[in-house]
DNA sequence: CGTTTAATTGAAAGCAGTCAAACTATGTGG
DNA sequence: CCACATAGTTTGACTGCTTTCAATTAAACG
């Protein structure tokens, strides 16, 4: 890993640049650039769009703290989370060369983001090849994800759905340090959780207090506790390799 | 458009530039190019496997007729169709950088394939700026297709998902002249639908039913007829915004 | 033709949804 | 510090969409 991720970690786009340096070879010289991208750093509340279905997306923000959503809306108005983004995410590489947004992204809490012209980190993308194949790989890694999201909807029962979105949670928050082999704060409401999982509300009500009666996760306030991980894992069919989280040897 | 694509059209990567042209500028020498990369021609029967799950992929086949699919398989056996191909599509752009397969790519149907090795694309994509951008956007279609189901499958009850599937593949196969406006020859068997939309095989049964009863649709053998194509675009609150087919100003 | 695969139909069961109400936090202002 | 408002969680009773199981019919294939 180049020096500069050791040191001077006082740029909001670290998170990111550390992100982008697990799957691509990075010169020092390509974290530079990088850290050298113009941003404007701001504080949003909880459920700020960043970007907008049918319009032109003219900025790719990057979450720096707190959480995000992706998420569509049927016509009569039913809410589908598409996908969640914790802090070190860049949340539009989705859009980076489509023209008209297909969907909408939001902050699902109070967040820090540092917003990225998207012409400049267009013109970096196409100019810098390694800098290039990062952002390719995550935008890669982003579409694995959408199809495990895919078949966790459409294949799996509620408690082996829900089971699954905490087990993803749990190994992408410990990647980047915010969840212990105990468990984890879960930012989402119930509602929210039911969004992201095609479930009702009152649903996965019912069904964390089947997965907590079960032994298998504890709740106190937004805390998630996994006394049985093993277990909750095996009932969730979890298996991480679609977050393709390894650095595989390059090419 | 460059003219190559007007001439000596029997190549079989064509249909494919004519694809990525849709998305990006590409000169003479470009398309050239792209129809030079080498490939093995092969026709496969229905079910071959292209690509498969936890295997290191080493080929990137382009589908020239025929249908083919992405799926995931549950532990306890269920199968997700998480994509549907059809002629044109290269069939293994979601795993070009990535080192380890998340998915299984199978023929729908017999199918005639060119295949690429992947390291040839790869480079390709990567020291040519204007194929490796068209490549990308291609790649980020297909992710906006996949967020595009997760929605169907998480939020719309089984005549609007179903009506949905419909409706993409009259859009899709039009775009390739494998339609009219009066309906097509939908390639898959209604346990691949139920598949593909996360319900049973019987359940599909009911709901085609359902849908020709209403005059929604028109079924003899495999073909799909379409006499009120409105009315159904309605019900299955379809947009044909996600599958980004119309090119918009390059940047 | 006979065999296999796919489509169709019926009856019953079950998982998740709907509706409604109560309860618990959390936060605000007086 | 309490009263009140708001957002989120929890529970119960009931409905219903989809599944399951089983059997029949039709189509595709060698």
């Amino acid at each position: 890993m180049p020096e500069d991720l050791m040191t001077n970690s006082d740029n909001p786009l670290d998170l990111m640049v550390r992100k982008l340096a697990m799957h691509a070879d990075l010169s020092d010289d390509d974290v530079s650039t990088l850290r050298a991208l113009p941003y404007t750093y701001r504080v949003l509340d909880a459920g700020a769009y960043l970007v907008r279905e049918n319009e032109v997306p003219d900025q790719c923000a990057v979450l720096v703290s707190g959480f995000a959503f992706r998420q569509k809306l049927t016509g009569d108005g039913a809410r589908q989370i598409v996908s969640i983004h914790l802090p070190g995410d860049p949340l539009d590489l989705q859009h980076l060369f489509l023209d008209v947004a297909d969907h909408n992204v939001q902050t699902l809490t109070r967040a820090e983001v540092a917003i990225i012209p998207r012409d400049a980190l267009r013109r970096l993308a196409r100019s810098n090849a390694s800098i290039g194949h990062a952002i390719l790989v995550l935008i890669l890694i982003e579409a694995s994800i959408f199809r495990e999201w895919v078949l966790n909807v459409g294949r799996r029962d509620s408690r082996a759905r829900l089971a699954h979105l905490l087990c993803e949670f749990a190994v992408r928050l410990d990647a980047i340090g915010l969840a212990t082999s105990a468990g984890y704060e879960l930012p989402m409401t119930q509602e929210q959780l039911a969004d992201a999982l095609g479930l009702t509300p009152v649903h996965v009500n019912r069904t964390l207090k089947g997965l907590d009666v079960d032994g298998l996760i504890t709740r106190h306030r937004r805390h998630v506790g996994f006394p049985a991980i093993k277990a909750l894992r095996q009932l969730a069919d979890f298996n991480p390799r679609y977050l393709h989280l390894e650095r595989q040897a390059a090419d």
